[in-house]
RNA sequence: GCCCACAUAGCUCAGUCGGUAGAGCACGUUCUUGGUAAGAACGGGGUCAUCAGUUCGAAUCUGAUUGUGGGCUCCA
């Protein structure tokens, strides 16, 4: 278990935690060894129920725990009650758990029957290993653990999945029984309807709910229809960004969505990634392929002619689709796709633009995140994914090259004073990167920007440009999303408002609710005057009563319900319901036009008039 | 791709022991013209994901396929 679980444990640590307080460290520090000892119970319980059974790691991990079993059948959901059973009745029997140093021999004893743990044995640099027993129950562990089964406080076991022994999938599959633990029932309770309340934000649900994208299975899987709706906050995203950037000094272009195959092998992605792009169409002698990536495409409009110093830094942007054939188990939504839009660009610069032109890339994301209302350190954060020098098969080998490019970007996220962690190995084959993390609200982090400096591609291109002294020098390339995928985007801002946007986003944003149909002309005058004036209104003409339109506008998130009757249709005026509850009686139907216009053209995150 | 589970009306779901389907919402029509989260009546709507098999008979049992969900792996 040893280190395998360590690593688990950190990367299993919750992501936003702040605390730093002693005493909240050590009461964490508690309640994560009950959750390894919670492990260890449960793995008493399975071999109870199967003598057989071969043992993998149980480690802890955000919330709970978790073991890999290898046993003589499949695990089902109805077996999950008769373990926790099992397990209660060993905390009730508040067992002790003992330990003792052995030496790896007398280790490879113990577990003869347990070739995982044999495997792990072998690998230790150590040469004594720690070994743990509660009950009839002997593991190889690290510790530390409770000093007997009765401090295992409040428990439940959650689901059954399957995973790779040690990650690999190459190796068998064991069957993992996830749990979580805390210290009272009260917590667990709590811990579950979170979970709940985490589903009714599923940007899955919502889409279905609010009608903003549709799959069909004759399109094929992980290919999302964006549906009128869907289709507005996704036109609104594209229109702001591209907007911004051009004001920021990129050039917007539109490449080809495919390509001839040797555009990737000359780029060097080809060998890299070949298995998640689709196969080559044949087309007379052509080859050519649906692109996985915008970068090349970029690079050749730069090739097209002799550049300058003088064109530097070389900012080329698009809306750029693109391909991937990701693993078909790998497909979520809006989050995992297999086309997608990135908001992509390439700058090409000299090495020592790259400090500069770095901090403008962070400046234009740290903008675009705060329009769409996240906040650093609570929705997203830094990662910074370095390289690794002795995976030259994974990673382009120019170990002085790497190490440049890293300290650079480590540089950048120091002086901003940005809160960033550093990760191995989770850089591009052409050099580290920073990104931008986002937590979903089922606690899963997925990358929602990225910043990459690339030393490598103007190498594989020969991308030059002539400098003061006339002679020919290579720059770099920082590849840089500012809003990331689009699709991925809208799932993150899905979950990030519950479906409730901002005006700006709302794909309806003021429903008009006439109270009879005597009503109908003046809010049918009012909705040609807000639409002549780009706002994206509606009247509910149906023959229904005023309440049933209120709670379906209100169901449907939309920002503002102007209710109109004889008063309003007297005086010029509407009454405003704001989605919030909130009422306004008897704005001036101008000032109301006024505000809403206003609020949308600042992006605004509030509602009130 | 791998492990497990799931798939019934547009949506959310029920359907007992195998005897060819039901509710609420949504939709349509009519009545109702109602002042801030569900007015009423009636009606239309399903090859029970698909294809095979078992059976006198399959939504129900078996297998395969497709899709979805939770994990694993992967994520340029």
């Amino acid at each position: 278990m040893l280190r395998q679980a360590s690593r688990a444990r950190v990367g299993g640590r919750s992501l936003f935690s702040t605390g730093s307080a002693m005493d909240k460290k050590e009461s964490d520090e508690k309640l994560e060894t009950m959750r390894h000892s919670a492990a260890h119970v449960m793995a008493e319980a399975v071999q109870a129920m199967f003598p057989e059974a071969k043992f993998g790691i149980g480690p802890t991990i955000e919330d709970g725990f978790y073991y890999d079993f290898d046993l003589p059948r499949t695990l089902t959901p109805e077996d999950l009650p008769a373990i926790e059973a099992r397990m209660k009745e060993s905390v009730k029997a508040d067992t002790a758990f003992t330990h003792e140093l052995v030496g790896k021999e007398e280790a490879r004893r113990i577990f003869a029957h347990q070739p995982y743990k044999l495997e792990l044995i072998d690998e230790l640099p150590e040469e004594m290993v720690t070994v743990y027993r509660q009950g009839n129950f002997t593991d190889m562990c690290r510790g530390p653990h409770v000093k007997s089964t009765g401090e295992i406080k409040a428990f439940k076991l959650m689901s059954i999945a399957g995973a790779y022994w040690r990650g690999n999938e190459k190796n068998p599959m064991l069957q993992r029984v996830y749990g979580v633990a805390f210290n009272n029932q009260k917590e667990v309770d709590e811990y579950l309807a979170r979970v709940e309340e985490a589903k009714k934000r599923d940007h899955r649900k919502i889409g279905k709910d609010l009608d903003l994208f549709v799959f069909s299975d004759l399109v094929g899987k992980g290919l999302p229809l964006f549906t009128e709706k869907g289709s507005v906050i996704r036109r609104e995203l594209e229109r702001f960004v591209v907007d911004e950037e051009i004001k920021r000094g990129y050039k917007h272009v539109y490449t080809p969505d495919l390509a001839n195959i040797d555009l990737y092998k000359t780029s060097g992605h080809y060998p890299y990634y070949k298995d998640s792009m689709y196969p080559v169409m044949k087309v007379d002698e052509e080859e050519l392929m649906l692109r996985p990536m915008a970068c090349p495409h970029h690079f050749q409009y730069y090739a097209s002619k002799p550049r300058s110093y003088r064109e530097l830094p070389f900012r080329i942007a698009e809306l750029a689709k693109q391909f991937r054939y990701e693993k078909s188990g790998e497909l979520t939504g809006l989050m995992r796709v297999r086309t997608f839009c990135l908001a992509d660009s390439h700058i090409i610069c000299q090495k020592e633009q790259a400090t500069g032109e770095l901090n403008a890339v962070m400046d234009l994301i740290e903008y675009v995140a705060g329009v769409l209302g996240y906040k650093p350190g609570e929705n997203f954060r830094y990662r910074l994914s370095l390289g690794d020098r002795k995976e030259d098969k994974k990673y382009y080998k120019d170990d002085e090259a790497w190490d440049i490019a890293e300290n650079v970007l480590r540089q950048v996220l120091i002086q901003r004073k940005a809160n960033f962690f550093e990760a191995e190995r989770e850089a591009a084959f052409y050099g580290p990167k920073i990104d931008i993390q986002m937590k979903n609200f089922a606690g899963k982090e997925d990358t929602a920007f990225t910043v990459q400096y690339d030393f490598v591609m103007p190498k594989r291109f020969k991308l030059t440009y002539i400098d003061k002294d006339g002679k020919e020098k290579e720059p770099i390339v920082i590849h840089r999303s500012s809003i990331g995928a689009i699709e991925r985007t809208m799932a993150f801002l899905i979950e990030h408002y519950a479906g409730a946007f901002p005006v700006w986003l709302s794909p309806v944003q003021a429903m008009i609710i006439p109270i009879s149909d005597q009503h109908l002309d003046y809010a049918h005058k009012l909705e040609a005057d807000l639409k002549e004036n780009d706002i994206r209104v509606q009247v509910d003409d149906r023959n229904e009563r005023m309440n049933q339109k209120i709670r379906d506008a209100q169901l449907q998130k939309i920002p503002y319900m102007l209710v109109v009757g004889d008063k309003e249709a007297e005086n010029g005026t509407v009454s405003v319901r704001l989605r919030t509850g909130e009422q306004v009686q008897g704005l001036p139907f101008a000032e109301f036009k006024g505000k809403i216009t206003k609020l949308i053209r600042e992006r605004a995150s509030g509602l009130a008039l």
